[in-house]
RNA sequence: GCGCCCAUAGCUCAAUUGGAUAGAGCAACAGCCUUCUAAGCUGUAGGUUAGUGGUUCGAGUCCACUUGGGCGUACCA
């Protein structure tokens, strides 16, 4: 509809021509008294053109050519919007398409042709996912789920690093507690990790080789191992929540492939890099950020941003046309070097969109718990999903927005299951597809011969009420914001619920009856495809 | 100190990105099951949108300052 109203505007500015370079607007007033649609067209250019919005908004409706199968009404209201009124014809055929076009309702050719990737997760493999993982981990997956609804093809991309410090700090964790297994005494130093998984690692290998690796270095058998158990379960994990990877980048490949070393040469030919203290700059205090940084170690070793870039750039040469990157906000201070060290090579770094989350406190018994990985202070993904169920773990992690902190409470985590509203939007299915079930016993088969007779409140709430899903998306999809999904989805099964109980299938005349059945026939589309994007279920029963 | 994020009902969070009367869930209170699933529905109560100023037709939203919190601020990733 607004690409109607859209269309309708671009005629009338060949007229008047202030509409030329206008961003149009068109929203969903708060009230059913002001319309269907609504612009504030007028009131954006009574400032520009210093003229009454009310006399300009009348200039700019006699100039619209509006089809009176559409729209039946317009009005200028308040200060000066333009309110436009579906007309019933319009209405009801909403369902018609939403029927037609069933698991593909919703989806838009936007982006069709573009390719985009999306990185996220990518925790070393140093220890189980956290809590704090699950929502990098879930909203990642969504986001990547709704551009693909938008016509992108997306790949899902983790990236990691089983090389440098940490990897051998768990490689000699692993060591340690196998060497205590074999009943040696040993000193377990604090910064090591200390977490449980660590003896079963050292457990299985103990098993498998018995007392033989008493001289082997932490950095063979035993971090290899740690580093394929760990894995694994990582893997396992994001399974369990419905998640899986197109792609793995190991960061060693930027070594084996010389990338870091080239990368190296090009800032140092573009004079962009220096030498001081033993160690090599960038000079990103040139780069528009506050100050240099360090890319090579005095030790020889590069920091993260080295890698990072090198990346980066490889996400470049594969062509993408849109690369996402999903951090927790305890990465904010890290990207801009790495932008600003793309853009310095000629880069076109307004490609890359950085999402940031901000954690998930969890607090127990009033009390924030302090998460670390390696002091083993920290609620497992599994944990969760164990307690909570996957469809709950996804809604509850996409139904926020991203930039806001979450709070959860875990004695609250493990009822979460009363209060998660994923089930009363899973509850809403359930008894669509209950209805069905019944009336296919019955004579009753859904119809849109007559939809006219879809005439109360309700009726006519909930079939706009669709007509919004996928301005909802492509809405959403623009803005990498995949919570407005949910409230959507939220308003919309609200709708249902009290069509439900106000307006009975069973027991009423034929021709209502069957008007209803396409009605809800639409709306099961509409809450199946949207629990879709959001990686959950829509079951049949409950 | 500096940078990013945040502060909305008792609690957890929304608010169409500057729009019309700030909304949901949970908790509280009062109702609704002999008819399609009560994991539901209806109603009541709950707000100086942390504070102070500013920008304009219009501010929870933008700007400045203040207060309070989270995450950073490495030759860790």
């Amino acid at each position: 509809m607004k690409r109607y109203l859209h269309s309708l505007f671009d005629k009338a500015s060949s007229r008047l021509d202030y509409l030329k370079d206008l961003t149009l607007h068109f929203e969903i007033p708060p009230n059913n008294d002001f319309g269907d649609l609504s612009c504030n067209a007028a009131l954006l250019l009574s400032k520009k053109l210093k003229r009454n919005p009310r006399t300009l908004a009348a200039e700019i409706l006699e100039n619209l050519e509006i089809d009176k199968n559409i729209i039946y009404k317009t009005e200028i209201a308040g200060p000066g919007f333009i309110n436009f009124f579906y007309t019933p014809a319009f209405v009801t055929g909403i369902i018609a398409e939403v029927l037609e076009k069933g698991d593909n309702y919703g989806r838009s050719n936007k982006f069709e042709g573009k390719r985009a990737n999306v990185e996220f997760v990518s925790a070393n493999p140093t220890g189980p996912l956290t809590v704090g993982h699950g929502r990098n981990a879930v909203c990642g997956d969504t986001v990547a789920n709704l551009l693909e609804w938008v016509g992108y093809k997306v790949d899902r991309e983790y990236y990691f690093n089983n090389a440098g410090r940490q990897m051998r700090v768990l490689g000699d964790s692993v060591r340690l507690r196998y060497l205590e297994l074999l009943g040696e005494e040993v000193q377990f130093p604090d910064e090591y990790y200390q977490g449980e998984y660590i003896k079963d690692i050292a457990e299985e290998i103990k098993n498998e080789f018995g007392a033989s690796l008493k001289n082997e270095p932490a950095e063979g058998k035993f971090k290899i191992k740690a580093e394929q158990e760990i894995f694994a379960d990582i893997e396992k994990s994001l399974i369990s929540i419905g998640i899986k990877f197109d792609l793995f980048f190991n960061e060693n490949l930027l070594y084996s492939d010389k990338k870091i070393e080239s990368l190296l040469g090009r800032f140092k030919e573009k004079n962009l890099s220096y030498e001081k203290d033993g160690a090599v700059w960038l000079k990103l205090s040139e780069l528009g950020n506050e100050q240099d940084k360090v890319i090579v170690k005095s030790t020889g070793e590069p920091t993260y941003r080295l890698p990072d870039i090198a990346y980066h750039i490889t996400k470049f040469e594969r062509n993408y046309d849109l690369i996402i990157d999903l951090f927790g906000s305890d990465h904010n201070a890290t990207y801009p070097d790495v932008v600003a060290g793309l853009q310095a090579l000629g880069y076109d770094t307004s490609k890359m969109k950085v999402l940031i989350h901000q954690f998930v406190t969890i607090v127990e018994n009033g009390e924030i718990v302090k998460m670390s990985t390696r002091k083993a202070n920290y609620i497992t993904l599994d944990e969760l999903v164990d307690e909570a169920k996957a469809d709950a773990v996804r809604y509850f992690f996409n139904m926020r927005n991203i930039s806001s902190h979450m709070n959860f409470d875990l004695a609250l985590a493990k009822k979460q299951s009363d209060e998660n509203p994923v089930f009363y939007l899973q509850y809403a299915h359930a008894r669509i597809c209950s209805i069905l079930k019944m009336v296919s016993e019955q004579n009753l088969v859904a119809s849109t011969a007559n939809l006219h007779l879809l005439s109360t409140d309700v009726e006519i709430q909930l079939i706009k009420k669709l007509h919004q899903f996928s301005e909802e998306i492509l809405n959403a999809a623009l803005q990498y914001e995949i919570h407005h999904i949910c409230v959507y989805l939220e308003e919309l099964a609200a709708i249902f619920h009290k069509f439900y109980t106000f307006c009975r299938i069973l027991g009423t005349e034929k021709d209502l009856a069957e008007a209803r059945l396409a009605l809800i026939g639409a709306v099961k589309i509409v809450i199946k495809n949207g629990l879709k994007i959001l990686g959950v279920n829509a079951p049949d029963k409950m």
